[in-house]
DNA sequence: TGGAAATAGTTTGAAAGTCGAATTATTTTT
DNA sequence: AAAAATAATTCGACTTTCAAACTATTTCCA
């Protein structure tokens, strides 16, 4: 077994493993009824005031009549509001309830306790090639665009 | 702007990027009807022979179910054979056609592109480091299941 | 300035993927 | 031999997605 064949191996793992780590830990407590899709537009909608929905639509690579459903579902959980913009009557803003933001704030500290603790588990030299694979790797898939 | 942040950010760009530029790998030329899910499928049933249904639905973490239907297309697209067990006959075997075999190699062509780029960067110190961190970082993720 | 074109969002219809429960066929257990 | 267990398929329901048609509104320009 080269060594090329064993990265391989362990990417393809770390990526499986971490999206669905991701994903239990989105559901928990109060947040049961969310799904993983419903967190990706409440992260995309994010905490700096009202978005319109075509922004994001484009942030989120889907077509607004997909996020118009996708917020349906939202509003309906009580985590997005949605006003119709008084300057131009065709558009459609979008902005975080509290319960919304709350949301938004239990996924981040996920997010950011599983780099913790991935961090911890490394020394200083293997952070430094575990940053320059990724940034690598972020790279080709940029390429690959 | 600690390595904190840097991993966090790098990995919230591989995970959103990650599945859209795959799928574009997959679909070109004479693959163009292939979904990600079929390559998904193609890949669990892989070239070492036939396997039962219930163990490829296993290690794509899906039911019996679900899997059927996509088996069910598979086989009309020619990628996948389906054969009904001589020993036991409730147990459907299924395998890769040779077109299913040229699939998968096709596929991992895209993931072997992405190691070279990879391992291309790195002295040879440098990818022990990396080999070790990554299997400390599996074993980890596996330890949270 | 009034009609045409552009823009923003929603609705609709179709396809894919998913699950859980019911069903069929077969094998194992008692 | 009958009951229980197992393997896979079918069924019905639901979600997510897109492209295209549609509605409402604004902007452009002749």
């Amino acid at each position: 077994m080269n060594i090329n064949n064993a990265l391989n191996e362990l990417l393809v793992v770390l990526f499986k493993d971490i999206n669905e780590i991701e994903e239990k830990a989105i559901r928990t407590g109060q947040y049961k009824n969310m799904t993983a899709n419903d967190m990706h537009v409440i992260e995309a909608i994010g905490l700096n005031g009202a978005k319109n929905m075509s922004a994001v639509a484009k942030a989120l690579n889907v077509t607004t009549g997909t996020l118009t459903i996708a917020i349906n579902s939202l509003v309906k959980k009580n985590y997005v509001e949605r006003v119709r913009s008084e300057e131009d009557r065709r558009v459609v803003l979008v902005s975080l309830t509290p319960k919304g933001r709350k949301a938004f704030h239990h996924h981040k500290k996920f997010h950011d306790d599983m780099i913790d603790q991935i961090v911890k588990q490394l020394d200083e030299p293997e952070k430094q090639v575990l940053e320059k694979t990724l940034t690598t790797l972020a790279e080709f898939f940029k390429s690959k665009k």
